[in-house]
DNA sequence: TTCCATGCAAACCGTTTGCATCTGT
DNA sequence: ACAGATGCAAACGGTTTGCATGGAA
């Protein structure tokens, strides 16, 4: 992940209120640097062989202040745990493969003349959507051929 | 909700290796009565009104066996609490109230073009997808006007 | 009789909170 | 000096599990 991205991520980290502490960029570094979604704890004992004392109730504020941003999405899990990606600030939906985790984005929406319907048909004031596709990325296709 | 459709489902759990006990079935029938996705707590309080010994723990394994027949899908929460709801067994999306909580059924799916395209863009192998489009009902638009 | 299902309580585990300490302004 | 941020440990709360009991085939 490069340095100016992290660094415009923490400016905006700044701009909302929130100190760019090294904890915090740090996180935000290592949220950035993945291609899957991942756990609090995940990120945790990452980043504890570099910041040994980083406290694991530290990354859960942090990711909270993240999403309050629009640095971060959370994906609450079947399971009851949540699991989080860096994401851009603009609309975008996302691919999820399940077998190995990765989540990216897909810009824009195509969804706006559905909505408009469903609003008339259902007689609902349709505000947002949440809209993930699930299935097998190309490297994984890849090994399992 | 009339008693044909709780023991349609009912007929569902049976064929699907389960029996259908009278916790069971109750279970089945108080969540097929909700106009809102509900927790496992929410049915249990409810329920034990009727019946005083039911245990938490067998709500909770009930819910897990409907999700597993198909009778039920789960929402997970973002403050880590599952929520519950009736559905059909065939495939649709969900409306959900932001307000009160109601959960409605979109029958269909008019993805499938917008799946190909990612498909392609994207070199990823879609097998699924969730859709939920969050608003306000009719109801909780004339309370508010 | 056998297997599945239940109720109860304890265990589990991800997350949140309280609080003393630390840090940058 | 002050407000915000951190680390640690304890508390919280929804969910799961262990186990003895109960009931249907």
């Amino acid at each position: 992940m490069p340095d100016d991205a992290v660094n415009e991520a923490a400016d905006r980290l700044e701009r909302c209120g929130h100190r760019a502490t090294p904890q915090r960029t740090a996180i935000l570094a290592a949220l950035m640097a993945q291609r899957s979604y991942v756990t609090a704890r995940d990120l945790h004992s990452g980043l504890r062989r570099v910041q040994r004392h980083l406290g694991l109730a530290t990354v859960y504020r942090t990711l909270e202040l993240l999403v309050e941003c629009g640095l971060a999405e959370s994906f609450p899990q079947p399971n009851n745990e949540l699991r989080y990606a860096f994401c851009s600030a603009q609309h975008h939906h996302h691919l999820v493969c399940t077998r190995c985790g990765l989540v990216a984005e897909v810009p824009g929406c195509a969804l706006e003349p559905l909505e408009r319907e469903l609003e008339h048909q259902n007689r609902f004031a349709i505000t947002e959507h949440a809209l993930t596709f699930f299935g097998t990325c190309q490297d994984c296709l890849a090994t399992s051929a």
